[in-house]
DNA sequence: ACTAATTAATTACAATTGCAATTATTACAA
DNA sequence: TTGTAATAATTGCAATTGTAATTAATTAGT
């Protein structure tokens, strides 16, 4: 049974709070710029990567660690925005792909501009080289763990 | 003007997905055990730690890095379950007091057995001495910074 | 082939959040 | 002191989220 000892403890603190102010910052900076929210970018990024810039609604799900009601409802407003249009799955007639839209690109672009800016400033001019290598290797394998486990 | 690498860039992305997965997790941990979500656990710990065992509301809100009216409807929720109390501020009659209760320290021992096992298991355990030290100087940097800029 | 179980996506409803008033009190300045 | 501005907390309303049903299509078992 491990224990956790108060300098542990103190960084789990500082590490969820360090997480909600530079969220918040970045929204705030996202909002200046009369951009859409954070949580847009994600979508936006994860079909520009992907095979024809499409990904099926449950993949998307699953990259974006939010659950499938949730994504249902944030591809509807990125679709009422013209950013993204849903696709019938020849395959799955259950199914549907998001697909990016040439709004939607420009619109990743535009936001990436303001969004590489923000975390340069906020969060990587903070880490060295090392740092940032030790940083990677450790919640990588926290991700690891967490994903061997349930 | 700061550039990201790609090192730096994927790390961001990485601590955003750390973050999203452990507090999933932690929120699975309290779930299974029949206690209130994750939230509850900061305005219990803030209290327990405040002078008297009493914050005002507006030192609350600023503590948990939550607007007023949020801080409102949460005590309003811990004040229902017994685990805080509200009192009326005898110097400024426009504040109000939450004062923790015997039930809501009850509820913070209890909440901090799953929790600290958690932290353990999923976050401490993942991390040398070492790294903590380092960790925890980058993110008080950041924290710092954003501080000190708005 | 046919029924039952599973899966993808959506919808309904309740709870929570964010933003813009509102209320009550205090602070300040003419 | 009196009127104006600022502050603490709350409330109303719209938007977002979570959970549980619902709908439609696919897969699996017999």
């Amino acid at each position: 049974m491990t224990q956790l000892d108060s300098a542990q403890n103190s960084l789990w603190k500082i590490f969820l709070m360090a997480h909600t102010r530079l969220v918040n910052r970045v929204e705030q900076d996202f909002k200046q710029a009369g951009l859409p929210p954070f949580e847009w970018y994600d979508v936006l990024i994860a079909l520009k990567q992907a095979p024809d810039q499409q990904m099926r609604l449950s993949e998307l799900a699953q990259e974006l660690l939010v659950n499938r009601t949730n994504v249902t409802r944030l591809a509807d407003r990125l679709e009422n925005a013209g950013l993204i249009q849903r696709k019938v799955c020849k395959d799955d007639r259950r199914g549907a792909f998001a697909v990016l839209t040439k709004a939607g690109l420009e619109m990743q672009q535009k936001m990436w501009t303001v969004y590489s800016q923000s975390i340069a400033q906020y969060f990587s001019r903070h880490l060295t080289q090392k740092d940032t290598v030790v940083f990677t290797k450790a919640l990588t394998s926290m991700l690891t763990a967490l994903d061997e486990q349930s």
